[in-house]
RNA sequence: UGGCCUAUGGUGUAAUUGGCAACACUACUGAUUUUGGUUCAGUCAUUCUAGGUUCGAGUCCUAGUAGGCCAACCA
């Protein structure tokens, strides 16, 4: 929140700077422009926190338009499921845009290219024409088609426009420089034929624009001032510039593109191709999987959109290559999640404890405060008895001093309850512990005020009364890959870095008040890590996932040893 | 082998534009704690290399080195 006192990253610089050069703070306009192609991802989101974290900066205006250019990719379930993913992340945007309502204003500025000699029909195919594209050091050479009359011109793009002819039979180029170093430079294809419905104007359309054509001119006709993409448009900045030049009323505002680079997270993989070779090869269940860095993935696992917002703002805005680690995702997730999510206690691996002095059949309600760090919160009772789980790993029979939770003969505190100390145990044939027999302390009851309620304890556990436990389904998730760059090895396929850990499915003992937790509902299971309920809960069939687990110093202790 | 972009701790970004390399994460110490959580305190850098300009260079100049982008009727 302390916005006035970070840094300023290079774009931002930019800004200010044509602020000083006379740009008003009203011709401010930004734009987030996805392609309705696909779902939106956590690379996505730094553009969107980009663009929309500018308009709330600067108080200007944010659009988000669509680049509805190629009807063969596009389709309208994706609008919505960006619009929702957008609003999600908390932002609104000032106009909904399409390129494909542009449409007949690009048509009409071509026709003035056209006849302007800027712009000419080339009747080659598509091979002929990248032949002569030449190479990175060599020039091209010109079409045979390149010196067509204007007339001619005109007449054959009418006829595209009018249906007369097939796909690849002719395109409208762009008559630039064929010679430049700049290989977008060599007489750009504007228009191509397709033949297929848009999700928009359905067949108004058989010839559409291409996204150079298409980019800087919407952003012309929606007067933005800031163009933002990622850097591989780079090269197209002359290209974009150039058109502008064509057409730009000196009286209107000039918009331009700037560059940044895009985030890399490390462990994961993010273009749509791989994305959907995970979805298909059955690796994980779709687009909305909680292993998926998409969007809709980080919400259903319980991500926060402050937590995803917070992550972008941390990382900034810069040009250099970069993996941003995964950590520091999580570490956003953790901060949030700390302060909002209500403590609740939940055993994922349960060993029976019998309190052999407390009386069967009784049972206790136990005041449990929700959160810590927020004493709004409140609290809310939960049920203690003779029988309960806890964690298999919370008790050992013998163990060293390091260990500060139950052994034979120790003492530890159950959070919110008593302080017990175990007495024995009994084991299986194998030697697996099945049940721990404790004593309790009846005077050490917590918040009870005496004496032996303030006794200090080592060791404090979670736990779960058995009579009164919930079961659910628990799905505890971990990295998608096993290395950082999945897709960063040349001689290696992605998919063999695919973790085939990634999901571990469970039963979890619960304290009754989750009963109602409600779909997307989160929470801090004690010690354990924040969860939320996952959208395949049914009422009688509860499933959470695990978000993130806890900071775990203790793991990382016992790692070394 | 043409053009363009980039180079600051393990990671990601800063550096009032030439003036003590800062912030966050990670890792590691320690304190606090009825969550081995949280919180608090601390530790971790030859600014890619080599020259040069300057009282002074991460910043400017020269030459290298390394990585990335560019030849879809995709965006």
């Amino acid at each position: 929140m302390s916005e006035e006192e970070r840094s300023l990253n290079f774009i931002e610089h930019i800004v200010e700077d044509d602020l000083k050069d006379g740009y008003g703070k009203e011709d401010l306009r930004f734009r987030f422009p996805p392609e309705p192609n696909g779902y939106l991802h956590i690379g996505h989101a730094s553009s969107i926190c980009l663009n929309f974290g500018l308009g709330l900066r600067y108080d200007s205006p944010v659009n988000l338009r669509f680049d509805d250019t190629n009807p063969a990719k596009e389709e309208s379930e994706y609008v919505e499921a960006i619009k929702k993913d957008v609003s999600w992340l908390g932002y609104e945007w000032d106009k909904e845009c399409y390129a494909s309502d542009y449409f007949g204003q690009l048509y009409d500025w071509a026709i003035e290219l056209i006849k302007q000699g800027k712009a000419y029909v080339d009747s080659q195919t598509s091979e002929e024409i990248a032949n002569q594209k030449g190479t990175p050091t060599e020039p091209g050479s010109e079409s045979p088609f390149r010196n067509r009359s204007i007339e001619e011109n005109l007449e054959l793009f009418q006829a595209m426009k009018e249906g007369k002819f097939g796909e690849g039979e002719h395109v409208l180029r762009a008559k630039v420089d064929m010679a430049s170093s700049n290989m977008l430079m060599r007489d750009p294809i504007m228009y191509r034929i397709l033949h297929k419905p848009h999700h928009r104007t359905n067949t108004d359309w058989c010839i559409y624009p291409m996204y150079d054509w298409t980019h800087g001119e919407s952003d012309y006709i929606e007067q933005v001032s800031h163009s933002l993409c990622t850097l591989e448009f780079l090269p197209h900045r002359e290209l974009y510039d150039w058109f502008l030049d064509q057409l730009v009323d000196s009286k209107k505002l000039r918009p331009k593109q700037r560059e940044f680079a895009r985030r890399n997270l490390s462990h994961t993989v993010v273009s749509k191709r791989k994305l959907l070779q995970l979805v298909e090869s059955g690796v994980v269940s779709g687009w909305d999987d909680p292993r998926m860095p998409t969007i809709s993935g980080l919400r259903r696992r319980g991500f926060t959109p402050e937590s995803i917002r917070n992550f972008a703002d941390t990382i900034g805005i810069a040009k250099r290559e970069n993996v941003v680690d995964v950590s520091l995702l999580e570490f956003h997730v953790r901060e949030h999640l700390n302060k909002i999510a209500p403590r609740v206690m939940a055993v994922l691996n349960p060993l029976k404890v019998v309190i052999t002095n407390y009386e069967e059949g009784k049972e206790e309600w136990l005041e449990a405060e929700n959160n810590p760090e927020d004493e709004s919160a409140g609290s809310r009772k939960i049920p203690f008895s003779r029988d309960l789980f806890i964690e298999q790993e919370d008790f050992r029979e013998q163990a060293n001093r390091k260990f500060f939770r139950l052994k034979l003969g120790g003492e530890v505190r159950l959070k919110n309850g008593y302080i017990i100390k175990a007495e024995s145990c009994t084991k299986d044939v194998e030697g697996n512990i099945t049940e721990v027999q404790c004593t309790y302390d009846p005077k050490s009851k917590s918040g009870s005020g005496t004496e032996e309620s303030l006794r200090k304890v080592k060791g404090t556990l979670h736990w779960v009364s058995v009579p009164h436990a919930v079961e659910a389904e628990v799905r505890l998730y971990d990295r998608l890959f096993n290395d950082p760059t999945p897709d960063g090895h040349k001689d290696k396929d992605f998919m063999e870095f695919v973790n085939p850990d990634s999901l571990n499915r469970i039963t979890g003992y619960l304290e009754p008040s989750l009963k109602e937790a409600k779909v997307g509902d989160g929470f801090q299971f004690q010690r354990l890590g924040y969860f939320n309920v996952d959208s395949d809960s049914t009422e009688n069939h509860l499933v959470f996932n695990r978000t993130v687990t806890l900071r775990d110093t203790w793991a990382k202790l016992e790692q070394k040893s």
